[in-house]
DNA sequence: CACATAACTTGCTGTTTGCAAGTAATTAGG
DNA sequence: CCTAATTACTTGCAAACAGCAAGTTATGTG
């Protein structure tokens, strides 16, 4: 058995930066947290149809990493219990900034992006609205 | 000879999260921005020294891949010209947003961090002051 | 010219990723 | 109630990547 702790080893050096890049420095976990602040996605299924293509097996090991990191937190849901329901705690809607910034830099310097000025400013304005406690 | 480019294979859904984190969605990538943003690190050996202790060959491929983004420019010392000095593009200088961002949230939730409230506002005051053009 | 400095490169080992396939729990249909 | 479908994962494996140590190249100093 090993461990598969692939959310990164803590290097503690007490930075800021360095510390929010330990729990949400790779490629997938802030595109979940994208998902479900924009996409409205709260499934396993919704994650795997999210676009990107992420593969089952790291959608898992992020799910337990947020998780885990206090970001999401998981509940079965009780209209159908076959499904589980992930939600994003106050934590986790505190990202909000994280991915706007993301989402601006992006937009301006992608050449093929999708994402016009109208509608950086509706998920700006939908994003601040609804997370913003 | 590989190519090594662990910069991430472009998913291109013209997302432009998905963009920003195909470029910056590492451990490393923006702490050598924090470094060129709050340290004044400028050289590679300025880097290697940065704290949180970066392995030499990454170090070498993330400056690559940073410049290869436009985000970082290299270019010969010419008072020691042993030396190159890494500097930031405007599309570098452009990140200070995203640095702030996962600066105040990791100083919220990072038990152990070092960054006081005066502190933090020292910071952003200073970015905003010298990378706003 | 010998030695030091700065910036890398190479080789090696262990970990992580990504793909494909398989499993477990729950529900819907006959 | 038995069978099939749905949902959420787990496992196995090859390839890519990370991290460590050691070696290399270019420039500057005495």
């Amino acid at each position: 058995m090993k461990k598969d702790m692939s959310a990164a080893s803590p290097r503690k050096t007490g930075c800021p930066v360095a510390f929010s890049l330990d729990v949400l420095g790779d490629r997938w976990s802030l595109l979940i947290v994208r998902d479900m602040l924009v996409g409205g996605a709260s499934t396993y299924g919704d994650f795997m149809c999210g676009g990107e293509g992420i593969a089952t097996n790291i959608l898992a090991n992020r799910l337990k990493g947020l998780t885990d990191a206090g970001i999401v937190e998981k509940h079965r849901d009780e209209t159908n219990r076959r499904k589980y329901r992930y939600t994003l705690t106050q934590k986790g809607c505190e990202l909000v900034p994280i991915v706007l910034s993301l989402m601006n830099w992006g937009a301006k310097y992608d050449p093929e992006t999708r994402a016009t000025p109208e509608i950086l400013k509706k998920v700006t304005a939908k994003l601040d609205m609804e997370f913003s406690k």
